[in-house]
RNA sequence: CGCGGGGUAGAGCAGUCUGGUAGCUCAUCAGGCUCAUAACCUGAAGGUCGGAGGUUCAAAUCCUCCCCCCGCAACCA
């Protein structure tokens, strides 16, 4: 099996923040899913460099626009390696191999590109377009003033992709998720599509457009064309198109459009591979309100991760709201999930299990269940097949609930079963109960594993479990004596 | 009449398609247990389901009207 995940390239015209996390952390738990369910896995992210934002602010720098860029980029690096990000391929649009690849997925398109004029208010000051609306009394909405302009530029035959974009989510319901967001590109793409200007000439920071001096691509073409670079195009063109059928793109919602309507249509256009699905994320406010430099709320990764820790971070990103849906980022209800879900219903869980055993000299399994124990060992046996179901479905919400249900039939099982009774009255029950356990606990560290990766590797040590393939859970455990355990989500 | 989603306990949500005693998580209160990170388990209280009208033996659920909130509405990464 092959499977293919990105995240947005990040535009490196600012810092990164919690939003940027999100996504990258989204994409890294679906690559470790699908990597311990022992599929071929294909995982990029990296950082879109080119345009005039890009151009303007090296320039307010007063740097040169390649080192301004290899200083933000890296800054995107550094957030990667704060995060744990098991990513196969960091891409940069300003290396030589998506240069390329860009030129080469133009030359494709080359049949639905053609040259005309782009006309409309372009203030000189912002050095941007402002659309009609946004004009007033002949100024933009910066309160530059604009004029009306015209400029020769390329072309692309969007217009020609309508039907064919409409026949595509209809013929395939879930390439665009989650639903509520298809809706939206669907009346989008329904109430007509012009053809979109794909060049510029008003600045050269960006790739140059084959035979066409002056000219360089409208950022979207060039960042869209990430994916596809990183897959090893234009060289690689199988594995290109064999990823690509099994990729999903986690975006944010503010780009969706460009995911689901142009790139798309660029693919079609070019003959290659489309993706599997674009998969559209929400937006955290923090403390109830917009983030925003000018209140100062903006969740800073780097500060939060230090102070709660990383895997609390991504548990919680994935736990408070459904993905795909909007969500507030507040201390308190972090620490209120670390507190109740991970130190006492999973953390306790863990130390309550493993400190009995080890009190009592090891484990001694004993697989013949009864009724009694029958229901949580099958339930630990089938967690993973569960899980699949809604990690096919991006449903990072739904699979955490699920692996807590675990959790909490664990922590009743104990209460239930008082293995401290059996320990003085029937060891063979004991035995039982405590083997039914370990079962769960290793469902459950593995359920955990592409969320908090170190979370689930001290409960994988603390099992002499491998802890490398949701395989390991077919096996059962023999007779040993497990290392010490150590609390996983001590108090202050 | 631009398109779409939503308004259900203090908070966040499910239930609406396929009408029939209103459910989940957290917070609150009481009890149980004591292996464990003062953790865990059980039970209780709490809602005229945005408003009005209608259909029906019966409406959160179907119909009509109204009020409020939020997305999308192209060159913005």
């Amino acid at each position: 099996m092959k499977f293919c995940v990105t995240t947005p390239i990040y535009y490196i015209n600012g810092e990164p923040h919690i939003g940027h996390a999100y996504a990258s952390i989204a994409a890294d738990i679906l690559a470790r899913f699908r990597r311990l369910d022992g599929s071929e896995v294909h995982f990029s992210t990296g950082t879109d460099e080119h345009g005039i934002k890009v151009a303007r602010s090296a320039e307010t720098a007063s740097m040169d626009v390649h080192k301004f860029s290899d200083l933000m980029s890296q800054g995107f690096r550094d957030l990667g390696k704060l995060i744990n990000l098991s990513q196969d391929d960091f891409i940069r649009t300003t290396e030589e191999r998506h240069i390329l690849s860009s030129q080469k997925l133009w030359r494709l398109m080359a049949d639905d590109i053609y040259k005309g004029s782009y006309s409309g208010w372009y203030s000189a000051r912002d050095e941007e377009y402002v659309s009609e609306e946004d004009v007033v009394d002949g100024k933009a909405p910066s309160g530059a003033p604009v004029e009306w302009m015209e400029e020769e530029s390329y072309f692309f035959r969007l217009s020609a992709y309508q039907d064919k974009l409409l026949e595509l989510y209809e013929k395939n319901p879930d390439f665009i998720a989650p639903v509520s967001r298809r809706n939206e590109v669907i009346s989008f793409v329904k109430g007509g599509l012009k053809d979109l200007s794909i060049s510029r000439s008003k600045f050269d920071w960006g790739i140059p457009i084959p035979n066409a001096p002056g000219h360089v691509m409208y950022v979207w073409i060039d960042a869209l064309a990430n994916y596809i670079t990183s897959l090893g195009f234009p060289e690689n063109t199988h594995r290109v198109s064999e990823m690509m059928a099994n990729c999903v793109h986690v975006v944010g919602k503010e780009i969706l459009r460009f995911h689901a309507v142009y790139w798309p249509a660029f693919l079609m256009s070019a003959g290659l591979t489309l993706p599997k699905r674009i998969f559209a994320h929400g937006w955290w406010t923090s403390e109830g309100q917009k983030m925003s430099k000018s209140i100062g709320n903006v969740v800073d990764p780097q500060k939060t991760i230090e102070k709660y820790g990383l895997d609390s971070v991504r548990y919680f990103l994935f736990r408070e709201i459904r993905f795909g849906e909007d969500g507030d980022f507040s201390e308190k209800a972090l620490q209120q999930r670390i507190s109740y879900d991970l130190a006492n219903d999973l953390g306790n869980l863990v130390q309550r299990v493993l400190a009995f055993i080890q009190k009592i000299g090891g484990l001694r399994v004993n697989y013949d269940f009864t009724d009694a124990e029958m229901p949580l060992f099958e339930d630990s046996r089938n967690l993973v097949e569960k899980l699949r179901i809604l990690v096919d479905k991006q449903d990072l919400h739904g699979a955490l609930i699920e692996i807590w249900k675990l959790v909490s039939a664990s922590n009743k099982f104990v209460n239930d079963m008082r293995p401290w009774e059996l320990a003085r009255e029937d060891d063979n029950r004991l035995n039982l109960v405590l083997t039914a356990l370990c079962e769960s606990l290793r469902a459950i560290a593995f359920g955990i594993a592409p969320f908090m990766p170190d979370t689930a590797r001290k409960i994988f040590d603390f099992m002499n479990v491998e802890g490398k393939s949701f395989k390991e859970i077919e096996a059962n455990f023999s007779d040993q004596v497990f290392p010490s355990p150590f609390l996983l989500f001590p108090r202050e």
